[in-house]
DNA sequence: TCGAATTATTTAAATACTTCAATAAATACT
DNA sequence: AGTATTTATTGAAGTATTTAAATAATTCGA
């Protein structure tokens, strides 16, 4: 099992999420994956980013690889979700860092 | 007030914080800060860091910037604590992602 | 099969980040 | 005042990230 596909949270892995939530783009990628109620077609994306195609792909990849979201292959399509785990993994380390 | 002192967390805000946490290093401060009782000397992160001074004074900056972490100045020394508050605006933000 | 639609990859340019050496600024101590 | 200690700033080099044009790969429909 690679250091990324890991399900234990460390500094390393939490470094490589935040950089992935470290752009304004991706994280209004999120935003919109919440609003339509936890789905997400690429394509869907060109309408709220004003980014070329290869650009959008590549912050999706950003995502995706820190397996903050899952893409689902559709015929053509590649449908988005969130993956809560890993989200509930780095809120669970940040909350790790507060002092009690 | 400016957009970085304000209280209220937005997309702009939780990409600068995002990207404050995107650091190893940074990740070791704050790790740092807790293990000390949330309260640590600059001079002393150079014992924990294998950076140059200006490097570690770089990386308090970013973490300072965004208000993650607050420095209060003792005569020549600075001392830092994690800033719950904002903290917990930022996981506040993140938990909004989620699908419920 | 052929063309259209969707997503992925490669390459290159522009921009941003990390790091350290040199140096400055602030403060304590004698 | 002069010196040592601690932190901050500036400038420059190396590295990484963001972006888009060009192109490739995949899949649906006619």
């Amino acid at each position: 099992m690679t250091d990324l596909a890991s399900t234990t949270m460390n500094a390393k892995k939490a470094g490589r999420i935040s950089k992935a939530l470290a752009d304004p783009n991706r994280l209004l990628i999120l935003k919109e994956i919440k609003r339509r109620n936890d789905c997400l077609y690429c394509v869907e994306i060109t309408d709220i980013i004003d980014l070329a195609q290869p650009s959008i792909c590549h912050h999706l990849k950003q995502l995706t690889d820190t397996e903050i979201i899952v893409g689902e292959k559709e015929g053509r399509n590649v449908k988005y979700k969130l993956n809560n785990d890993v989200m509930d993994e780095y809120i669970a380390f940040l909350q790790s860092l507060k002092t009690e």
